[in-house]
DNA sequence: TACAACATTAGAGTGTAGTCTATAGTTGTT
DNA sequence: AACAACTATAGACTACACTCTAATGTTGTA
């Protein structure tokens, strides 16, 4: 597949595509039987990451963050405890968000009484 | 209270209140009776507010979002109608983010079980 | 073979949310 | 009065995550 292709599918443009390359999240192949251009060609595994990408990103993930999750699970960067452990840490801060948005709901129904009681 | 004071206590930089005050977030008054400096005033009720911007700002909501439930709440910029349905956007918002943070938890334990039985 | 549609790179520009600097004036303590 | 510590404003600078432009080359179809 190339760029304009996986961009389709996905909904990401080649432009940000091409950005997340740039940051490392994702990865195309060079063909090296081809020698009249340098396309770079995507994968189905491309197109999991750059879904994992955009559900990563809508929950606040930073790119480095994206970045450290892609790398604990396809990649050989990390051994096998550092990547629990970097899973296990990105559990935790899921587990906090949960209680915060959970808080925040609370509030803003606190917000919604006050309004429906004309104290504001 | 002054700006260092208001910032003390909530932890937020007086640059940062500057900065949310021109966002339009907060509003210090000035003390008309003094002639001498025209420095701004904070009450509780700023604390209040900046406490709820922190807590707003880390589950991810923008400075605009912000503005908007502070203004349904605190303010007479809207109807009470606007501001219940404001709000009721605010919440279901949320409720989009909880339901992406649990599938972002089972994406994250599925990796986890594939690191655990060494498929990655 | 013309040419539209695609590919690449480098680098510039945008929006958001700060963060910092410079300048100038004010307040409180010694 | 001297001086440290505070305050205000304008505007420069930063980091992040894109988004776009320009220049150049390649591919596929009429």
């Amino acid at each position: 597949m190339l760029i304009n292709e996986i961009a389709k599918i996905t909904g990401i443009s080649a432009h940000t595509i091409r950005f997340y390359e740039k940051s490392g999240l994702i990865e195309g192949k060079r063909d090296e039987s081809i020698k009249t251009n340098n396309y770079f060609h995507y994968d189905e595994e491309t197109i999991e990451k750059l879904e994992f990408i955009s559900d990563a990103k809508s929950i606040g993930f930073t790119i480095r963050e994206i970045g450290q999750v892609i790398d604990a699970w396809y990649n050989n960067k990390y051994t096998k405890n550092e990547k629990l452990s970097i899973l296990d840490e990105k559990l935790l801060s899921l587990e906090q968000k949960l209680k915060e948005i959970k808080e925040m709901k609370n509030q803003i129904e606190e917000f919604k009484k006050d309004v429906l009681n004309d104290k504001c």
